[in-house]
DNA sequence: ACCTGAACACCGTTCAAGT
DNA sequence: ACCTGAACACCGTTCAAGT
């Protein structure tokens, strides 16, 4: 329906897609409707994907360009980790009907195996050798994409949420420790709790790292 | 196809899934052929489920019942948390293609809620105020989801995998510090990261009630 | 090289009807 | 109350054909 004359390509394909994933859910997106949208029959598409999980790749790839160009370089090695993070959590706020699909993909593609040699790089930097690379990164990565994970679960509306069981919590304290506890689990509050995490487990490093430097 | 005779419920189609999902894969399970192994036309689940998102809250029923089951109620308070994240992140390793949905789901029927509300409980006891009980149930279960995430990438024999990108790995140092990690995020080496993040979480917490109990 | 159009083998869900 | 059968409005992908 539209930009019928620019030439298609996986960038620009891409950029489409997550636009409308953004937009209307994961759902919604179907090779078809993303021909639709980029002016051209869905099987045109086939010819810059093998399939759709290509272009779920692809998608990822964007993201993770658009992550790279805000990172800048300065500071020490562990300030430019801990922002890489920082920036891989946002992906989860921005793009919340994407971030599913983003998180359980594998790096396949050079663009993402690229990324993760950086963010490995700078751990090496900072001192790590590649089983504590291999760990701290692990850790950061299962807080940090779990953290996504609860952020999209608040901002996502999500197609296929069911009712919640609201009626149970009419009942005086069915479920006390979960109405307690629901005040500091709010959307606003999910930023402060990521960052008492991940200061837990940079201390931890932080401490391995000058526990090594003595001995 | 099978099991003609005993009437349909919930709880039945819901295990009848879940088993479908983890021998098929998840793209596999469809309203179709869940009623063809269960006997029946697709619209007969439509009396018990109002949609397939409601089918995937009693999956997550099903597994949260089970993880209920395998925990004693022996041990401290924060013994006792522990094992149940520890048996939640088990679940990644049992239903590695079904845990993506379970994670990104959210508690709404009145058995997640009730696990839920157990697992504060004993955060409760531990001697966490609200606040605390929300933060540190907040963090280790970031923590816990990323830890399954990694399980299942490395589980799931995905349905949707993209062939990866070796050539990139046959230039030798293109990616340095990827091929030194390698060795340490084998999926042998994820339970012993697993623990590690856990333990420095867990010791964090504990600082912190002993904080406050001397102030 | 890049795109079209028809076709194949599926989906989730609605609805009216059966028992 | 519980299930069936046809229908609606879709899917991803293959294939042969067009330019």
């Amino acid at each position: 329906m539209k930009n019928k004359t620019e030439p298609l390509d996986r960038q620009r394909i891409a950029r489409v897609a997550l636009a409308m994933i953004d937009e209307h859910g994961i759902d919604q997106l179907s090779m078809r409707k993303l021909g639709g949208e980029l002016g051209v029959e869905a099987m045109a598409l086939y010819h810059h994907f093998r399939n759709k999980a290509e272009l779920l790749d692809g998608i990822l790839d964007i993201v993770l360009d658009n992550v790279s160009a805000t990172l800048t370089i300065d500071g020490t090695p562990l300030t430019r980790v801990r922002r890489t993070f920082d920036a891989l959590r946002n992906v989860a706020i921005a793009h919340p009907h994407a971030y599913l699909s983003m998180v359980s993909r594998r790096f396949r593609t050079p663009t993402a195996l690229q990324f993760y040699e950086q963010l490995l790089a700078r751990l090496h930097e900072a001192g790590l050798d590649a089983e504590q690379s291999a760990r701290y990164y692990r850790m950061l990565a299962n807080f940090t994409a779990g953290a996504g994970l609860a952020e999209v679960g608040s901002r996502a509306r999500q197609p296929d949420a069911t009712p919640i069981i609201l009626e149970d919590f009419n009942e005086p304290d069915a479920f006390p420790r979960i109405t307690a506890a629901m005040p500091y689990l709010r959307v606003g509050e999910l930023d402060q709790i990521y960052r008492s995490g991940m200061d837990i487990l940079f201390a931890a490093l932080e401490a391995e790292l000058a526990r090594q430097q003595i001995g």
